[in-house]
DNA sequence: GTAGACTATATGCCATGGCATCTAAAGTGA
DNA sequence: TCACTTTAGATGCCATGGCATATAGTCTAC
């Protein structure tokens, strides 16, 4: 017999399959809905968003939330700015920088879009596992979320 | 009062924020590794180990299953190819198709690759979450898996 | 057996992201 | 204050995926 206690533990392989697989899904789904109702898609919607909740926040504030690369998050900014949606404020402490933030239209634009993602998100996901399963698996998530951030797991160089 | 109970529900949007960030930076860190060791990426790892598990599977097999357009999917299996790690080999019943399957050297790759994936995924998902609180978001996933599948949810169109 | 519908997938155009690079602006130390 | 290093982010090149389309093979009804 080994000397350690055999303890339930996860197929890490297969769990990573259905991560990515659920993500690849929902992410897909989510992007048809905010498209065809307001000519977004989700990553466009998660920006608006941190911006609507972080103003002020800058490119590379984006960059590491959603860990995408800086270059990525720049030109993402730009096609937002060009639709009117941000506006890039000059950084009194900082002139290399710009601090974001919503315009008016931005912000009208969020807040409709958050309306129909939350009800597609809900229709998405069935009503059976709302309840205690999805509880457990969001707050394992949302453990491995922190852990990842804080070392710094998985940002892209540029 | 409310007729129903309240019952304990999981914030929907913070759970999809949590798990699209938790796929990108595993997904990222995962890239990194197999790329310095193997020259290959995630995506491709995922393709070839579907393969070597499922021989004979066709291009739009591939696609139903990872959830990306056939367009897409014929390009990756294109580069495969060229690596020399696939084959199309034709299929008898079906001249429009192509049986594919790994060759000697895909096979090679993938058995190799799967050692590196594996560890390194173990060594980003720390020791307290492996046993129970990841167990239930592992559950969770599956099974929201298999209801997103079965109602062919975010397939991407081409 | 043949026209017409359907299916599998290959291909072209475009949008997006990664990475490398470039520039401007701060910080730092002598 | 002036070189040197570092940082923020903008830009160019390339790879990849979505979507539309093209093509070839298959199926169906007659």
């Amino acid at each position: 017999m080994a000397s350690k206690v055999s303890v339930e533990t996860v197929d890490l392989p297969s769990f990573f399959a259905d991560l990515v697989r659920c993500e690849t899904r929902l992410y897909n789904a989510l992007n048809d809905r905010l498209r065809e109702r307001h000519g977004i898609v989700t990553s466009q919607f998660e920006f608006l968003r941190h911006l609507r909740d972080h103003p002020g926040a800058r490119v590379a504030d984006l960059a590491a939330e959603f860990a995408v690369g800086i270059g990525a998050t720049s030109k993402g900014v730009d096609r937002l700015e060009r639709q009117g949606w941000v506006a890039r404020m000059p950084n009194p402490s900082d002139r290399r920088s710009s601090l974001l933030e919503l315009t008016h239209d931005g912000l009208q634009l969020v807040d409709a879009a958050e309306g129909t993602f939350t009800e597609r998100l809900a229709e998405l996901i069935p009503d059976a596992l709302k309840a205690s399963p999805l509880t457990a698996a969001a707050q394992a998530l949302s453990e491995l979320r922190a852990v990842l951030e804080r070392d710094q797991i998985g940002m892209p160089t540029g």
